[in-house]
DNA sequence: CAAACGTGGAA
DNA sequence: TTTCCAAGTTT
């Protein structure tokens, strides 16, 4: 029965589906375009608290457009794949001269834009305008799957491409918004990877997992690799008056633009370091406990140093600054620079 | 197509 | 402790 999927998933989202995030309400193209892009490989409970922040701040796409990247990326500070916060900033100011601050009700345009690609163009569309576009994230990958026992990983171009002409298949005539939101809401409260609650799914009927007995064969699992782990060597270096050195990272690779602490190599001597490239000299003072941070993919094992800067050291231009306290609030530092700091209470 | 790109929570 | 992986996109 054509059609029977899509009715049945439109019918529980209304039901038992969330009808409280923060981003439906109110359920604007802007906001949900902010969330879909804070959501792609994050969890809507870590989204929430900056979801709220964000749009608190910038209410809007112009609002977004006239900000400055500097306090963009602060906003995005803690949240991960920190391009997403460069490109949807990017993406504003290009609605804004391109399409008179509106986002553009329409596939093409809105994929062409910065951080928005097939699937969270086709959610946009869906959950703002009721557009019938299908998406394709992990929740839907994984109910699609299942429920036509797709064989193969989904990282292959062949599968993907199944997958999508089911998407786009199941996509109903009417009430596309519920229907997309159940999808999601299924995929992440039902359908779960590991322990599928098959019992309260109201597509069981026809999922052809299940019916072959073990739905969590589906989807196969990526092809494994190991993760290396690397080492480096994190310099604090705090002056006289308390406050903390720190260098911006360059605009690509590992946290683009934010601000970290400076770097040296586990077997270097970090006094004779700072001489050669900082140019002013500091004693080591202690050595704070090992902090580990798993990228995806490698593993970093960081050796916090804590040295002690003589005098007001100045340095060079631009890429470096001096910052105490509060000031470290509004500044974009990955996870684990902030974990240090918070350690020494600066 | 493979690799890069963060972080935190759960098993 | 290790591994998986979550509302993906870009190069």
């Amino acid at each position: 029965m054509r059609g029977a999927f899509a009715a049945a998933v439109i019918d529980w989202q209304r039901r038992a589906g969330r009808h409280d995030l923060p981003w439906q309400r109110p359920r604007t193209p802007y906001r949900v375009w902010v969330s879909e892009v804070m959501l792609q490989q994050t969890r809507a409970e870590t989204v929430i608290p900056y979801f709220a922040r964000f749009t608190a701040r910038w209410p809007d796409v112009p609002a977004l457009a006239a900000a400055g990247r500097e306090e963009v990326l602060a906003a995005w500070s803690g949240l991960g794949y920190y391009r997403r916060a460069i490109h949807l900033h990017e993406a504003a100011r290009r609605i804004v001269e391109r399409h008179g601050g509106a986002l553009p009700r329409d596939l093409e345009a809105l994929a062409a834009l910065p951080g928005i690609g097939r699937s969270t163009a086709g959610a946009i569309l869906a959950l703002a305008w009721g557009e019938p576009a299908p998406i394709l994230d992990g929740n839907v990958r994984r109910l699609l799957a299942r429920w036509h026992a797709v064989e193969g990983w989904p990282g292959r171009a062949a599968v993907a491409c199944r997958l999508w002409a089911l998407a786009e298949g199941h996509l109903p005539r009417r009430d596309v918004a519920a229907y997309t939101q159940g999808l999601m809401d299924l995929g992440a409260t039902v359908c779960t990877p590991r322990r599928p609650a098959c019992a309260a799914c109201p597509v069981a009927f026809g999922c052809e997992a299940r019916r072959r007995g073990d739905p969590c064969a589906y989807p196969a699992p990526a092809p494994r690799r190991r993760r290396p782990r690397r080492r480096t060597r994190m310099l604090v270096l705090r002056r006289g008056d308390g406050r903390v050195l720190l260098a911006r990272r360059p605009p690509a690779g590992v946290w683009p633009g934010l601000w970290s602490l400076p770097e040296c190599a586990p077997g270097d001597d970090p006094e004779a370091w700072c001489r050669v490239h900082l140019g002013f000299a500091a004693r080591t003072e202690a050595v704070l406990p090992t902090v580990r941070h798993a990228f995806t993919h490698f593993e970093l094992e960081i050796e916090p140093l804590l040295l002690t800067v003589e005098g007001a050291a100045a340095v060079g231009e631009g890429q470096v600054c001096w910052v105490g306290g509060e000031e470290t609030q509004g500044l974009a530092l990955p996870a684990p620079v902030r974990a240090i700091l918070g350690r020494i209470g600066a």
